[in-house]
DNA sequence: GTCTATAAACTGATAGAC
DNA sequence: GTCTATCAGTTTATAGAC
């Protein structure tokens, strides 16, 4: 019984059960069963855990790098300046939610991957990622730096960790806050709602100021 | 060979080992063997891994809500009024400090758990924790709601867990974070500067504005 | 209360038939 | 490219001697 797309069926579930669980939580053969190809499947096409790990990641970060990259050219050429704080963040979601809807996925999904990244010590992914998407990252913190050129260096650069564990934090667990906001004030908010809640945010907190 | 504090140190070397790798990333052998105690010394102790780790947050959330709620006490019979945002995040973390001194730990293990509670899916730990400490966390979270009477409920609901993110992550991850900072600027700060920072941040970030 | 020994189950990975 | 069978290593947990 010829399974034609076992690739992709492995990374759709791999991405489901690591988001969910964590990557020591999920087996392979959980992930496998759930894929409904056989066990060795995982080491045949991908070699390791950790390669399909990587492969996971890729999936994501490609397109999105990709989209990041190309709004920004889009606004700076359109512009003809340098990018103000609020447009550079919103364009920073958009793409997330762009390649999101690329790879067929929630951006939930990928937020809660790379808060894993950040908090799963696992160095062979923090490697891999930064060699392959760490120009892009860097791009971003130049724009983010050159936007607020009146705040201390120092205190920008702890404001960017503070924006980052907002952001995936708050991303990542979505679904379990928005059921507490259902449940205790019965708003049901998507999650363009929240990130529409984080924007404004995210500015505020990295200007220092209102305005 | 009677070792008198056996609990204490499968304690010490349990919150280390999680703070550092995580809950399933630790197993009870490499517990056991740096606490210099036996194998079977956890489960004659505590019963089972799952009850480790309880008794690890216990020993930790105890004392720091308790601090927590003698400082609101404290500021609130000496104010006569209700608390502002800032003496209360204020309060928060310096109830922070308190506890983890008298844990003889740090503030950053401590932010490392608790990020792991959320991250890592330990369904027994959340219900623990929320069984044995919701009601401190009830009290603070109205003391913020009160302090800004202007803001939105459902958007202050969800700047809660924008402060949330940007404390847990932060603090969590200070010393690799420090590690970029000294490395790339030259800057080296304490786990008190950031939080020196981090606090006029998530107050503008509560407010939605400077003032 | 501490130890050894071991049970029972799980893990990632691979060899070899088809 | 898919499968079964299996290896070698790990895990938590426990029974029983001391």
């Amino acid at each position: 019984m010829a399974q034609p797309d076992t690739i992709e069926r492995i990374l759709d579930s791999a991405a489901a059960l690591f988001a969910e669980r964590g990557y020591t939580e999920t087996s392979l053969r959980t992930i496998t069963s759930t894929a409904n190809v056989n066990l060795a499947a995982v080491n045949y096409h991908f070699g390791s855990k950790k390669a399909l790990i990587q492969a996971v990641f890729a999936r994501y970060l490609t397109p999105f790098c990709s989209y990041l990259n190309s709004n920004l050219n889009e606004a700076e050429a359109r512009q003809g300046a340098p990018l103000d704080v609020d447009e550079a963040i919103e364009i920073l979601f958009s793409s997330l939610f762009q390649s999101a809807r690329e790879v067929d996925s929630n951006p939930e999904q990928f937020m809660r991957l790379l808060g894993l990244a950040y908090t799963q010590s696992q160095d062979h992914l923090r490697h891999f990622i930064i060699k392959e998407y760490g120009e892009t990252y860097a791009r971003f913190m130049d724009i983010l730096r050159l936007a607020l050129p009146d705040v201390d260096p120092t205190v920008f650069f702890w404001r960017l960790y503070f924006m980052l564990g907002a952001s995936v934090f708050t991303l990542s667990s979505y679904k379990p806050i928005n059921n507490i906001s259902v449940a205790d004030f019965d708003q049901d908010r998507s999650i363009e709602d929240v990130v529409s809640f984080l924007i404004p945010s995210i500015t505020i907190l990295l200007r220092g100021s209102a305005e």
